[in-house]
Parts: C-alpha cells; structure tokens; sequence
DNA sequence: TCTCATTGTCACAAATCTGTCGAAAAAATG
DNA sequence: CATTTTTTCGACAGATTTGTGACAATGAGA
C-alpha cells in the first residue's frame, strides 16, 4: 500500500516535531520545512499528497505559498490545509479563498489533525483512505469497480467479482459452498453447489498471474478460502 | 451554471432563517429542516450536493444522520459539513471519523460558512463553483459550456455534455442506469432505462478522437464509469 | 411555416455470462 | 493397489446484458 506523503511547513519547532512523530507512527510519511521558498522547493521535486500549511511563516508568507502551490501544474491539485491562529477569521476566509481546501485553528490536538488529514484524504484520493480493499498483491476498488494485480487491472466478470470481493472482505477464512451461495448469489438462491467451483475456476483463471501462486485455497470437503500471497 | 443545492438540518429557527436567506442571496437553493429523520427523507427525494448537518438537534442525533446518509448510495459522497460547539472536540473529531468532511464551530459568522462551503464544493464538484475541469486529456468548461479534447474542441448535445460533467465530475466512479438518470436527467425522470445506454453511445462518439482510447468504461451488470486516458 | 438538431424508444445483432453435465484428475481410504 | 470421494476441467446451450441503427415526436430558431 502506499504510504500518503504530506509535507509540513511549520517554523515552531516543537510542534513540527510533534507533529512530525505522530504522523509517522500512523504511517505517514512527512518531510518538514520551515521555509516557506524551501517547502515549495521541496513540493517540486516530489508532490506530495497533501500540504500542511501554517499561516504564519516566515520569509514567504503562507498564503504565498498556496498561491504558488496552486500556480504550478504539477501541485495545483494537491490538497492543503492550513494551520492558523483562532482569532484571525479574515485569514480563514482569505485561505479557503484562495485555494486552501481547510484549516484548522490553533492550538488543535494531534488527533483532530489526523482526523482532518484522513478526511481530506478520503474525499481526494480514496485510494490514500483505504476505501480499497487489498489482499496480498491484489487490490479491489468497490466504487470503481476495479480490481487489479500487482498494479495490473484484471479483466473479471460479475459473479467473480462478487465471489472475490466477498473472499476479500474475510480473509483466510474457510466458506462452504452454501455459505458462498448465500454470501454471493443471495439467501434461498436454487442453486446447485457444484456450480460454486465452476465460478472458483472461473476466478482463479480471471486472476492468474504469471507465474504468481494461487491464492484460493481449497479445502477439501469443507469448501474455499482467499489466502493473501 | 448550476446553482448548487444545499440542504441545512438546523433546529435553532433564526439561524437556520439567516443561514437560508444569506445561501439565497448568493445563489445557493436550500432547503431546512429541523428534524433528522426529515431531513434523510428529503436528502432521499432530491440529492442535495451537499449538507449542513448542526450536530446538536432533536430526535434522530446529527451523527446517526451522517451515519445513514453514508450508507445509502445515493447520498454516501455527498459532502456534509457540520455545525458543532465550540468545546467539544471530540465530537468534531467522531464527525470526521464518521464520515463528515468538515466542521465549523459556533458561533461562526455566516460569511466564514460561505467560504467553507465554497471551499468543499469546488474541491468535490469544482464544476458547481464555475472551474474547468480535466479529467484525462478532456477539458470542461462549465462557465462557456464548451469541451475540448486535446485543444479540438467537440461538438457535444446538451444531455451528452450533462452526462460528460457529472462523468468527469466523478472520474472513475461507476454509476448505474438509475443513479445516472437521478443525477444527468433529474430525480424522478420516468425515462427509460435502456435509454442511457444510448446517450453513452451518443456520447462516446462525441468525444471519439482519432484512434483515441474510449474513456468511458462499460461495467457489466453494474453500470457506465469514465476512466481517465 | 419550415428546417434542423435533439430526444426517447424500439428491435435486432453482438458480446458476454451462467448454470449444468460428464469425463478426467487428484486425494483420501482401507 | 483398488476403490471411493471430491475436485477440476472443457464444452455448451440458454439467458442476460450491451451496442447499434432507425424512427417518430418534440421544440427551438430561421
């Protein structure tokens, strides 16, 4: 999974070291600057996935920054946040204004930044949010309805899709085929079982990579299970 | 353009009055209720694009409400903002974590809501706020109503350019005949269903380029998506 | 009024998917 | 090793779903 990649510009040192210390250990990956030419410097050379922006800086001011981040084409659609101070509303305003998509007024508490980061996140890049659901190297998208391999998007009919996506959401686990019957083709389905390993077959075809092995596992006389690679 | 359209859950009268008339003024379309469980019925009628949600009000709580409006399909990408007290952080932070995508704290002055709102809007329907959008090598343009691909411009219809901005609106996304008819057509269009079918095809063809790939993806038994090239 | 672009439907063709069989293969059993 | 049980595989006909061309109705603009 990739890691989202923020980048901090913050001049309090304490605070971006906080700062710095709880994104990482949510897995984040956060480069800092307290410099406003420097963070734009620093924007360049790898766009991150999302800014996080105080105000108050010095040198460059912040809504500098943000204007610049949006002139360039590379970042103009990366999501900033701004971090200002409670009084001042007219910067509030200024920033979303200009281009900011959100702030959050000093003091905050790490954990209602993480929250505002995950939001924003989710709203941009679902991907980053974990709206995908990921087993071993296979990755399904529910809303886009994609699943790809190893970064290959996999061509899988509408009952396979149901079975993998169902196969996904529970991991490991060992399904008879009558639970699959009623997981995938609906409660009361007058179905024949065997009917379940065609569609077993069928899948594993559709997602057969390589050489890769095969994740479904079959347990004999008691049904199947998706066991991440 | 489009004018936006708002719903507000506010059971404080004058200020929903205020909120409304301000909305009004600057050419948003609101409704108001006081009550969640209308609200989820009147979100349900007509998809709002996006909802003011005071997280303090009678019945049903602001949470439960977000919660619900999450889980339908039709209102799960809707943007909410909510109206919360200022002390209480860790409401804020469960509203995020819940699903909302923004907060502002009473007492805010209705001009900082407005940039607020602004703000989301052009961040998730940049159509709504009068940007161009691209999605791929198409560029849309609300404000002249014009498209262009790779700097030709297309001659496109009125329903097939409706269809294209929501597509591009939403890129990658998969929609269902009926999900399109609500959004493209309008709630409650008796048309038929086949019929989008043929608008895709129109639609296709209209932006159809040299030997270009075809940006809208077919998802059997599920729907349409539009695939950025 | 006439013209022309647009719209919603339909019917048919094409593409794709589904559920079942029976034979072959593989794994347990004794 | 022979037998029994269970799973895999290939094929196929029927069913669904989607693409396409044609057409009549509508309505805006000349």
């Amino acid at each position: 999974m990739s890691t989202p990649k923020l980048l901090l510009v913050e001049d309090d040192t304490a605070l971006a070291e906080l700062l710095e210390y709880r994104f990482a250990s949510e897995g984040y990956e956060v480069r800092t600057s307290a410099d406003g030419d420097e963070a734009l410097v620093m924007a360049a050379e790898e766009t991150p996935d999302l800014v996080l922006l105080d105000w108050m800086i010095e040198g460059t001011s912040g809504i500098e920054v943000c204007r610049r981040l949006r002139r360039d084409k590379a970042t103009a659609h990366v999501p900033i946040i701004m971090l200002t101070a409670r009084e001042a509303e007219d910067d509030r305003v200024r920033g979303l204004e200009t281009g900011a998509d959100d702030y959050v007024t000093k003091p905050f508490s790490p954990r209602e930044l993480l929250a505002r980061v995950s939001a924003v996140l989710r709203r941009v890049r679902p991907a980053l949010a974990g709206e995908t659901i990921e087993t071993g190297d296979i990755k399904l998208d529910p809303v886009a309805h994609r699943v790809e391999r190893r970064g290959r998007s996999l061509q899988i009919g509408p009952t396979e899709y149901r079975l993998l996506k169902f196969f996904m959401e529970h991991p490991r686990r060992v399904f008879s085929r009558s639970q699959l019957l009623d997981a995938v083709w609906g409660t009361g389905s007058e179905i024949e079982e065997r009917t379940v390993d065609v569609h077993i077959r069928r899948l594993r075809k559709a997602i057969a990579f390589d050489n890769a092995r095969d994740p479904i596992r079959t347990v004999r006389s008691a049904g199947y299970a998706l066991e991440p690679v």
